[in-house]
DNA sequence: ACAATAATACCAACCAGTCGGTAGCATCAT
DNA sequence: ATGATGCTACCGACTGGTTGGTATTATTGT
């Protein structure tokens, strides 16, 4: 928190580049030349490229949390709207270009999940977080609406973010979101029956 | 097909060294050493590099076309079990180490959807190709069960891919394949429910 | 003055790709 | 048959450029 102004930007930088070109193919020079800074610069705040890594992790993480924090759905009482608000909202953010709206934690995690132990720990905590505030309306959803069901609030959790980040995956083989919304939207209708929302009329025109 | 035997050796060990170190990390000299050749052997077989990962990728597919192509579940005659069959059998196939039963292509996509095109294409093409294959036994399940449903055959395989892809990401971030199997189950469940596959009784035990 | 911060110059290791060459095998003219 | 020819598969030293990281010096804010 509270980061050197320049530290913050080389932090920003890296969320940019990385989700671009992904972080092996991501050089220090990259970083340096996108940030407007000098590796002497670079490695006063850093002590290496992992150490950016982990850093630029919890940073991606800082910035979803706030995201969503302040996300308009957060108003609505109701935990399982809300819910289905956060799913709404995934989908109303895939806008733009690719790497700003992909993961960047899917993504180091894919390449350095065996080779860097210690980034692929930093992203699964930050993952898990972020399921975890997830979980806590999916839990207050079910003791509400469905206690006796037999599926766990975490691990319905777990499988909203592995929809989230294959879709991702998708998007990048499509090069564009819209097969990402769709498989949101299956997302969000399998909540709607898991609930038993009531579903809209199938009208039939005249 | 009926490559040259050297040839396959070299796409066998790069689709394991890719899927351990990611495409940018591999190196030649990786592929050459696991699979017992030089260098020039190797530039005898392959322009380069990329023309390696799209040889990959290709690879990949067939091998895994072939893996489902003689599973056991294709016995199966109903379109929607033999579905379920799938996901079972995706299921059930998360054995072994993380570089045995993740995917090729939606690591190599995070990394070089932006920076290779044309390795890009030919993951997105492969992808499309099994994802069609899935797609042939919705939409026989869905007209002969839900032959009015507002959901695309070709749009409930994409999420099934989504979500095959992101229980991959989670099982990296967690070291082991226990949550993608949840995730999975998930993903069965909301076809049960979709279908309106009557559910097994919750035994209140006494 | 004196930290903190940033810039410059540099290095050793590494890596994709090249190149000249060899071993073995098939073809074919004589 | 046999030797000349050429083709495929393979080898391994080499190169030019890149990369992560370091050592040193300069600037800035207080």
């Amino acid at each position: 928190m509270a980061h050197h102004p320049t530290k913050t930007r080389i932090l920003d930088t890296a969320l940019h580049v990385i989700r671009s070109k992904g972080y092996t193919a991501t050089t220090i020079d990259d970083i340096c030349v996108a940030s407007g800074m000098t590796k002497g610069g670079f490695f006063h705040h850093f002590n290496g490229k992992q150490d950016l890594a982990i850093a630029a992790a919890q940073h991606f993480g800082d910035m979803a949390d706030n995201l969503v924090a302040h996300a308009p759905y957060q108003s609505i009482e109701d935990p399982l709207f809300r819910l289905l608000g956060y799913i709404d909202f995934r989908i109303s953010i895939l806008k733009g270009s690719l790497p700003q709206f992909t993961c960047l934690l899917g993504t180091m995690l894919q390449e350095v999940y065996e080779t860097h132990p210690a980034i692929r720990e930093a992203c699964n905590q930050c993952i898990n977080a972020h399921a975890s505030k997830v979980a806590s309306d999916v839990a207050l959803a079910k003791e509400y609406y469905m206690p006796q069901a037999s599926w766990s609030a975490e691990g319905l959790s777990y499988h909203i973010q592995a929809v989230l980040q294959g879709s991702f995956i998708l998007a990048k083989a499509n090069g564009g979101p819209q097969v990402a919304a769709e498989c949101l939207q299956h997302l969000r209708h399998y909540i709607e029956l898991l609930f038993e929302v009531p579903q809209p009329e199938e009208n039939e025109l005249p």
